[in-house]
RNA sequence: GCCUUGAUGGCGGAAUUGGUAGACGCGCUGGACUCAAAAUCCAGUGGAGGCAACUCCGUGGGGGUUCGAUUCCCCCUCGAGGUACCA
């Protein structure tokens, strides 16, 4: 018999299926393991070969979980809701659900042909009623919550409104944005709409007004990646912001939280960072400066409380609402202006150009706290609108931006910070002892820091407050493609809740936003007005929303009572690895954190933390193969020059690269790549501007191509589609090819280059059973000491390769171990079935079928005897020694294993060898590394 | 700028974490089989020198610790990813 991969796979994909063999019970009596991908967009363009590379590597370890004898829950599903298919659908009018549909079925195909182990009866669908369902029991749940700060939990909104009634807001003690305080009294006397406002202000999904987006021209909201440069990425209109009433989750009140578990969990240490960032703690100060000539003060925050004395001048945030109150006068023209030109920078001119210092001057004082002395009040864009309170105390002696402006503007400089005694030291460290202010004097910064709050707070102008840069999720999208809110609002414009469950879409045929920028499901008149008079909310959830608790239904997928029982998360608690790409590093990871932190408050989940370990795997990248094409034609007819004669045509700035597909270049990948003749000829046949081209070859007939490493894409014509590799390969290969390529964190680009090699070993392997005639060769005695070292070696190192997550080194494990087993000329029964069960992860297939071939009438996979190795194998009689005479080898000896060291070095410096190369030097010392290697000092 | 990473043959990458650097694969060279090719198999393959046994040099560069450094420490160069007037 041969080896046929397709027959194989064909045969044993329908195995699996017919009987169930991936499917997963809730089975308390086994221990569990949950591995997870991030589950995939189903976008139109299908799988590339990038795309399995993470699906490949959980696919190896939940097999290995499960050959362990674990309970392996590893599902796939799909996150259905979202941009695209809404953007398909308003240019062909073809419905999200059906263009939708028809990608998930494509997935499902080509992930099938991989050979993944899926259980298939736990799939989730976000756009699915019975899924979505929930998404909008939990926002409700969210809806009815607020954050008790005692408690530091979530609580219900009932409790809320009874501390309302007993004692007015100073009766919680509760993450909020209302400004006012109310007594008892008051609460009894709001209207309908005052109590719903007020509750709003608590809750953790709540409404307030947000900025979207708007494009006029187009007349629609755009999402941030739809807008490039303050204009819209299609037709590049401008772009305003535009205030709406916006859906949005306290995702604030959790910041501490999120960032201290961050401790517990097993992520990488850039992706913790890169939370960190995002959430942004920092620790200071909030005072007020008074205002001269105003009632009111200027609230500003600080992490430098200590540098007070070296505050020189206030800085405000040109959007900050207290400038037009504070210009004076002589100065409103100046400060219009500066507003003017602030108004005319784009947020990229804003964010390149950081070093130009510009600002105006308000005419307005305040009063320095301690000193009393008048500081001038600036504006300036260099002071953010979002972050703090908009406004700082500006200290030119200790900030490298407040230095800058001073020194730009002739404003005074007093040094606070004497930083004599470390000269290393740079502006804004905080290190150095204090001068120049009052009863900081002499301190060191942290004591002075300290020192700072206790007398700002005695003397009552300000509080010690923790900033977090964490803003409060935007939870609202006006479109039609994403999950509707479970709420209406009364005549009164009073918030209610639709109990009703799920509230689904309803058709559409028109897609198209609004004029006002509502979302289309505004039109839809007999849905937006329910039976009860009441106005349905018509903004949509985001995508991030049923993407923030999905792994939590898979582990009960099919309920119909609840989002996931309790038994069924008790048992399976959380997810033991994850899986999937970087780029959702602080979006999905942070918000589905937050909502399982939520459940847990609610006492839904018995975990802190969703994820207890993850990987990002790197990305497989594409080769873009570019062809130069010079920018003037020669009668009308396009030029295309090898890469080696540009230069005789007034090189790279007379030329364009072209994309070309990189299935017509030979060599593609490589420095050297080329179109040869046969590609020029196809390159001709591609396009019909081609047809008449001009090629300007080399010698060699050749034109020389320019490749370099990018992304996968329609664009640069370099996909690269797994079919057909598993049609050419078979699956096996595939997925032992992508692990071979290296470390899974990597990024690196596809070539197939060492394709070849794999497809050997797999040949190879099957050789150990099957002879060319394809007789059954396997030899029933027993392995004997170097068959059973052979084995061995390979178990421990693929063991450990799966534990460490190096799979690639696996591979290699496997060839290596075939390599030997060929040459020692074993086909020993015991040997091999070991082998194949070790090989099962990697190449499912190939086991299957070997497996079944050994004579074993039940899947492999339903074995619980992944094999570990045995150390009493590995340890031979003797040890072959290198011995070394500082450090460089001159001789080796073999020595009985369990020697002891002294003999080890008696016979060791006896040996002739030895003695020739000491001749006449004296030892120092002899180092004896047990099994490893003696060396000799001399 | 800051943070996180990384740098090893012609290429992808190994190295049990301080112990014979370059496993495994690709590519390349030579050979066997073949009329021939493909496939397969065998041998070689870091560099320099030598007929050879062998010698010297070699893990981005420079220094250090050590009997011994790809591995640990300091400085520098370059690459990748993230992030940015965050007060």
């Amino acid at each position: 018999m041969d080896y046929q991969p397709r027959d194989i796979e064909q045969k044993w994909q329908k195995f699996w299926e017919k009987n169930e063999i991936y499917k997963v019970k809730n089975d308390p009596s086994k221990p569990k393991y949950y591995v997870l991908d991030m589950f995939p967009y189903p976008s139109g363009a299908g799988l590339h070969v990038g795309h399995p590379l993470g699906y490949i590597a959980s696919d190896i370890f939940s097999r290995y979980k499960r050959l362990s004898g674990f309970n392996v829950l590893h599902p796939m599903g799909y996150d259905s809701f979202g941009l695209p298919a809404e953007q398909y659908a308003i240019q062909t009018g073809v419905h999200p659900a059906d263009s939708t549909a028809e990608n998930m079925q494509r997935y499902r195909e080509q992930l099938n042909k991989l050979g993944f182990s899926f259980d298939w009866s736990r799939e989730v669908n976000t756009s699915n009623p019975d899924y979505y369902k929930w998404t909008q029991q939990i926002f409700i749940w969210l809806f009815e919550s607020y954050y008790d700060k005692t408690l530091d939990k979530a609580a219900p909104i009932s409790n809320l409104i009874a501390a309302f009634e007993k004692g007015g807001s100073a009766a919680v003690n509760a993450v909020n944005s209302n400004e006012g305080s109310f007594s008892a009294e008051d609460w009894k006397n709001f209207s309908a709409k005052e109590k719903d406002d007020t509750l709003m202000s608590y809750r953790l999904a709540y409404r307030k007004v947000g900025y979207v987006n708007w494009c006029e021209e187009l007349g629609t909201v755009l999402a941030n990646d739809e807008v490039k440069d303050g204009r819209s990425e299609r037709g590049g209109y401008p772009v305003v912001q535009k205030p709406m009433m916006q859906w949005a989750l306290r995702i604030t009140a959790y910041a501490q939280r999120l960032l201290d578990d961050l401790e517990s969990v097993d992520f990488s240490e850039a992706l913790k960072v890169q939370q960190r960032n995002w959430i942004g703690r920092s620790e200071g100060a909030q005072l007020f400066f008074q205002l001269e000539g105003h009632d009111s003060a200027l609230e500003i925050f600080t992490t430098r409380p200590d540098t007070i004395f070296g505050a020189t001048f206030m800085v405000l945030a040109p959007e900050h609402e207290l400038v037009e109150v504070l210009t004076t006068a002589d100065q409103k023209k100046s400060v219009s202006e500066y507003l003017h030109y602030v108004e005319s920078r784009s947020e990229r001119d804003r964010m390149t150009d950081v070093k130009t210092v510009s600002g105006a001057f308000t005419g307005a004082y305040a009063i320095h706290p301690f000193s009393g002395k008048k500081i001038p009040v600036w504006i300036s864009e260099y002071v953010l609108a979002g972050y703090g309170t908009g406004a700082i105390m500006a200290v030119p002696s200790d900030d490298e931006r407040d230095n800058r402006f001073a020194k730009h503007f002739d404003l005074p400089i007093i040094p606070v910070v004497d930083q004599s005694a470390f000269p290393n030291a740079e502006i804004g460290d905080k290190i150095g002892t204090m001068i120049n202010s009052d009863f900081l004097n002499g301190m060191s910064v942290k004591d002075a820091i300290k020192a700072a709050i206790d007398e700002i707070e005695a003397k009552e102008i300000g509080t010690k407050k923790i900033n977090f840069r964490l803003r409060d999720a935007n939870f609202s999208r006006q479109r039609y493609w994403g999950e509707p809110f479970p709420i209406k609002y009364d005549s009164n414009a009073v918030t209610h809740i639709e109990h009703q469950l799920p509230l689904a879409l309803p058709p559409l045929d028109n897609f198209q936003p609004t004029s006002e920028g509502h979302s289309p499901l505004a039109r839809v008149s007999d849905w937006v007005i329910t039976s009860d008079g009441m106005t349905r909310e018509t903004d949509t959830m985001p995508g991030f929303a049923g993407s923030s608790w999905y792994f939590l239904r898979y582990m009960d997928a099919n309920n119909s009572e609840d989002p996931f029982s309790q038994e069924a998360v008790n048992y399976w608690q959380d997810v033991d690895l994850y899986l999937g790409g970087a780029e959702h590093a602080v979006g999905h990871l942070m918000y589905s954190r937050f909502w399982h932190k939520f459940m847990h408050d609610l006492g839904k989940v018995p975990t802190k933390e969703p994820y207890k370990k993850l990987i990002n795997q790197g990305m497989i990248q594409g080769v873009i193969e570019n062809v130069y094409m010079l920018k003037e034609r020669r009668e009308s007819k396009l030029i295309f020059v090898s890469a080696d004669r540009i230069q005789e045509f007034g090189g790279e700035e007379n030329c364009a690269q072209v994309p070309v597909y990189v299935g017509f270049v030979s060599n593609y990948g490589n420095p050297d790549s080329y179109l040869n003749e046969e590609g020029i000829e196809q390159f001709r046949n591609w396009r019909p501007d081609n047809k008449e081209a001009i090629f300007e070859t080399n010698d060699k007939g050749q034109l020389l191509t320019h490749s370099e490493v990018g992304k996968m894409s329609k664009r640069y014509h370099n996909v690269v589609n797994p079919d057909d590799v598993v049609a050419q390969y078979g699956a096996d290969c595939f997925r032992m090819y992508e692990m071979f390529l290296g470390p899974l964190e990597d990024s690196k680009p596809w070539n197939e280059n060492g394709i070849s090699g794999v497809s050997k070993f797999l040949r190879r392997f099957w050789s150990l059973f099957y002879d060319q005639q394809g007789n059954w060769i396997v030899d029933e005695s027993a392995p004997n000491a170097k068959e059973l070292k052979a084995l061995h070696t390979t178990i421990k190192g693929v063991n450990n390769g799966l534990k460490s997550f190096s799979f690639n080194t696996c591979v290699s494990d496997f060839m290596k171990s075939v390599n030997e087993l060929k040459e020692i000329g074993c086909t020993k029964r015991a040997v091999l079935t070991d082998l194949v069960l070790l090989i099962a992860p990697f190449a499912p297939y190939i086991a299957e079928e070997l497996w079944n071939a050994l004579g074993n009438k039940d899947s492999i996979f339903n074995q619980t005897k992944f094999p570990t190795h045995n150390e009493a194998f590995l340890v031979s009689d003797t040890i072959e020694y290198p011995i070394c005479i500082n450090g460089k080898k001159r001789a080796s000896l073999e020595l009985p294993a369990d020697m002891t060291q002294d003999a080890m070095k008696a016979e060791a410096l006896a040996l002739d060898e030895v003695k020739k190369w000491l001749d006449g030097n004296s030892i120092q010392k002899v180092i004896i590394v047990p099994k490893k290697m003696i060396n000799i000092v001399i």
